[in-house]
RNA sequence: GGCCCGUUGGUCAAUCGGUUAAGACAUCGCCCUUUCACGGCGGAGUGAGGAGUUCGACUCUCCUACGGGUCACCA
């Protein structure tokens, strides 16, 4: 037995010559979190393969959630240990969208060439010693070994595994450098043969391992039996075998990632195992599905715009709101609870785990256009204004020019029924509809716009000339310095003396006896304006455009329906 | 195909063996109203199907159907 080990130790050190640290080294150098009871450690480790995914927003957000609720640790991994799929840049667009939407790790990545924590390096990449480190150590027990099997040589087995309906896969028979003697694994290697490590499994598909799931409760599934690799021929080690040792040297205490994780458990468990690790409590998420056509399916990157958080950073959508909205999936009670404490920052809000549902949510951007908007109503116009400045700056360049020429202005146009009203306007989802909302109030914007014609509605009675006539005899009256009270009761008395109905229930009664309503007569003016049949009030907007201005559109309009 | 997970209205969902099966979004109608938005009131709409356990099942068990996931030197 101890022959037995000793030729371990020398094919361990054949394979890692330099290798001179232990696992136990590992464990001084990264020992156990000092944290309070029932501190979670919590991480997100993404491949740097891209932008982030409005799926990983969903995981991350429940990681930082769960740890800042039980003072623990949040920490941001880069598992870039695929370097085929490495997207240059990645990194620090991960961390930047991170920050913005308030999901900055405790520790980690902080960008790509920064990190906190003395739990690092938090990038895989750099921690290459450390996986091979573990993977002597598998070696030295008769865990792991080399294998020597071409890619060609696996694609064979696997295609007459696949033709016979065997299960698939590197084990028993199909296993075949498992069991060459560790003489051979030593003069094969000494003579230059490529290859790369392999776990060696002690389990059987037939018997079941079970695991408490965070969210899904108790999973039962087959052991692994497969020899998995945990090191490539890049020398890097592949994502179970860097779980299993990052995940323990950084001492996390809850692993939360995508349900589509759920089948390698017994993978992660059974490595847990022979490295002698504690496991961490895993919790698996529901995907975030959206709906095509009359199917459910994953959110695509390719195929979906709302797959990518920039999407909604680019519409103008608070960060609050896609926040709050994820909330809402993931605990659904999160909406009364926000309902009663609508002033409450939402860090106070106790996620449960358990509450989470456990089949996909559907994506459903109409309802995140109404918790935006709620989320809107709650600013006052100085932070809208600040929210649209910042997102003009990022996105909208003209528009960032335009309000920051006229920063009172536009203040002024965000107090509209927002300020001290008793009933907030609620029309504005995400920044991007300020412009079609609001953009008449500037002139250039208007005039371009008008250059099409104006929006009248010629209907019944109302012709050209009715309209025509209203506006030149409004002009008359109008007066900007009268109170919104006196601005109405002279709309009125003009409306009645050109034959409008002032009344709109006398109207709906008898509506061939007059020329329109009032609020024909009112949509003249509003389309004179604002070229918007949906305004604020009236009075309000015109005290916003001055006299000038006013009395100038109307001569516009006048001009272009004669 | 094997294995795992799931299935309450169009969507998100509550219930944890006894309810007229909450609530929100969407939708429709009415009210408020100079338009729109807001707000108020109301309507319609749900336990996939089938067995069983039980006095009683949306809730527990099994089968079927459907949906999702997974079976790499990718994560």
């Amino acid at each position: 037995m101890s022959e037995e080990l000793s030729k371990y130790k020398e094919l361990a050190d054949l394979i890692f010559p330099d290798i001179v640290e232990t696992v136990e080294d590992l464990e001084k150098r990264y020992p156990e979190r000092n944290l309070k009871e029932g501190a979670c450690v919590t991480r997100f480790a993404p491949s740097p393969t891209g932008f982030l995914h409005t799926g990983a927003l969903f995981t991350s957000t429940v990681d930082k959630k769960l740890a800042n609720q039980t003072d623990g640790i949040f920490f941001l991994r880069i598992e870039d240990t695929d370097k085929k799929r490495e997207i240059e840049g990645s990194i620090n667009d991960l961390t930047s969208q991170m920050k913005k939407f308030n999901i900055s790790p405790d520790e980690g990545v902080i960008s790509k060439d920064e990190e906190i924590g003395n739990y690092g390096p938090y990038i895989q990449s750099k921690r290459e010693k450390i996986y091979k480190i573990c993977a002597k150590h598998l070696i030295e027990k008769g865990l792991a070994y080399p294998c020597f099997c071409t890619p060609e040589m696996l694609q064979k087995t696997h295609d007459y595994q696949e033709e016979h309906k065997i299960v698939p896969g590197y084990y028993s028979v199909y296993a075949k450098c498992r069991n060459i003697p560790i003489e051979e694994y030593i003069a094969r290697i000494k003579n230059g043969e490529k290859y790369i490590l392999r776990f060696r499994s002690n389990g059987s598909h037939l018997k079941k391992v079970s695991f408490k799931d965070g969210i899904k409760g108790k999973i039962e599934i087959a052991q692994n039996d497969q020899d998995i690799v945990i090191i490539k021929s890049d020398g890097l080690p592949t994502y179970h075998f860097a779980h299993v040792c990052d995940d323990h040297f950084m001492r996390t205490t809850h692993v939360i990632r995508g349900e589509e994780w759920v089948s390698s458990v017994p993978i992660h468990l059974e490595l847990f195992h022979a490295m002698g690790f504690k496991a961490p409590v895993y919790i698996h998420l529901p995907t975030v599905m959206i709906l095509d056509g009359n199917s459910k399916r994953k959110l695509s990157k390719r195929k979906d715009k709302e797959a990518a958080v920039s999407y909604f950073l680019k519409a103008g959508y608070p960060v609050d709101s896609v926040n709050e909205y994820l909330l809402n999936i993931i605990n659904s009670d999160f909406e009364n609870w926000k309902r009663a404490n609508k002033t409450v920052s939402n860090d106070k809000f106790e996620m449960k785990l358990k509450k989470i549902n456990t089949s996909g949510a559907l994506f459903d951007i109409v309802k995140l256009n109404d918790v935006s908007k709620e989320v809107i109503s709650r600013m006052n116009s100085d932070e809208v204004l600040k929210s649209v400045i910042e997102w003009a700056e990022e996105y909208n360049r003209e528009i960032f020019e335009v309000i920051n020429r006229n920063i009172e202005y536009s203040k002024k146009i965000f107090a509209l029924e927002r300020d001290g009203a008793k009933k907030i306007r609620k029309d504005i989802y995400k920044w991007e509809d300020i412009i079609p909302t609001f953009f008449y109030f500037f002139d250039d914007y208007f005039n371009n716009e008008i250059q099409n014609g104006y929006d009248f509605k010629i209907e019944n009675k109302i012709t050209k000339e009715v309209i025509f006539n209203v506006l030149e005899n409004y002009q008359k009256i109008y007066d900007a310095n009268n109170s919104k009270e006196e601005w109405f009761d002279n709309m009125k008395n003009l409306a009645q003396e050109l034959e409008f109905c002032v009344n709109m229930k006398e109207y709906k009664e008898n509506p061939d006896g007059f020329i329109g309503s009032i609020a024909d007569f009112s949509d003249i003016i509003r389309i004179a304006i604002t070229n918007r049949h949906n305004t604020p009030d009236i009075y309000s907007i015109m005290q916003i455009l001055g006299k000038e201005n006013v009395i100038n559109r109307i001569n516009l309009a006048k001009n272009a329906i004669k």
